[in-house]
DNA sequence: GTGGTCTAGACCACT
DNA sequence: GTGGTCTAGACCACG
């Protein structure tokens, strides 16, 4: 479990900011099916939360059907294709700015215009 | 005060979502300069809100520089120039999508192809 | 909130006894689209039982579709026909029963026998 | 020992599915009367399970009364009538669906609806 | 007042 | 060792 920060200071959830994280990690092929991830408490210390923390992360990832749990076992990456993973990414990526376009929808710019300031934006953060 | 919808189901707080539509009504010029926004309370019995809801929202408008408040008086549309409003608004758009392209960049997505789900959802949107 | 018993002696979870018994009450009718839950803290002091187990009962409800919340409001019955609702009991019953009837399969005991017994311990449990 | 499934995924612990497939066997008469068991080393190794839910399993056994152990030699099916062995499973399975019926009653269906459903998911399993 | 999040600490079942 | 459940107590955002 690497190349997971925590922000404390930040507004996102800490167990949704490393769901997120471990969200992408499994969607980009980082982690592989049925790889073994690390156990609740192991992973709360290296983190620095609170058990239950992570607890909530591994319970929003198993709900979102990315890894399955074995009592006494462990929580494992679930088995899927890579196509499930890239239809899925392409989901959360369709939610992300229909809220945003919703959000600025009032504003009145031309299509044009607003996926000007788009590609500006990408260009600025990348 | 026309046009403000508030949905209790929505997940972004009531205050915002009077912000918002307040905003962008000022910013496409339907407000116009020094006229006198309603009072705390009839907003609030309009709305069907509660006053601290109302209270909330002014202070932000305020606070974003779009109205001035007299002691007493009431609160008014701040004077600006179109070219000002103009630029708060592309500067409100850019943050928006700063945000929802930042927490899409984990996913490794091609400047192409995230222009090209954009632009779908935002036909879908319209 | 009526009728509610918890049983710490059980093997089920408190959570899940109380989910059991407001799920069931939801699908009967016995409480109406949009009608406001207790709090959690009510339900909490009124059960005698943790804030969080209380918490973690209404997120199942709310998972599953039968009630909604709103920050700083409460938790409410979701609106929904009753066509909806036998259809998830339905579905509910059958999921029992095919871990019931895949759990004794092996038994190798034919259709009638089985469905014989299945009357005999309705009738003794009703 | 043939014919044994363990299923790490599934809910019911693994103790308890090796339990169930070997007490079906010895009820349907596939395991015989003083018939010896593999060692508790051996059928660990056979399943790839641990030893401990090995011993767990034989344990459960013995307390139902279904085999017998002697210090040093090993585990045995116990001597019992083809009688003894219907009444136990009938036993067995009248538990299974009082609990199942129990966990549904409150639903309020008739005994004709439910037997129906109970019908139609039997035949879906077989 | 409400729910949302985070914490530390405990006991249990399973492997 | 592992995860599952329950607890008390705290702080925050929202209305």
């Amino acid at each position: 479990m690497k190349h997971i920060v925590v922000r404390n200071t930040s507004q996102t959830p800490i167990y949704q900011q490393i769901y997120d994280q471990l969200a992408s990690q499994i969607m980009n092929g980082d982690l592989k099916s049925d790889q073994l991830l690390p156990s609740i408490r192991t992973a709360a210390k290296e983190l620095r939360v609170s058990i239950i923390t992570i607890k909530k992360t591994w319970e929003l990832l198993e709900n979102q059907g990315l890894i399955y749990t074995i009592q006494g076992k462990g929580s494992y990456i679930k088995r899927h294709t890579q196509i499930d993973l890239d239809d899925k990414k392409i989901e959360l990526v369709k939610d992300v700015f229909l809220e945003a376009i919703s959000s600025v929808k009032s504003y009145n710019l031309s299509k044009e215009k607003l996926m000007e300031i788009i590609s500006v934006v990408y260009d600025e953060v990348n």
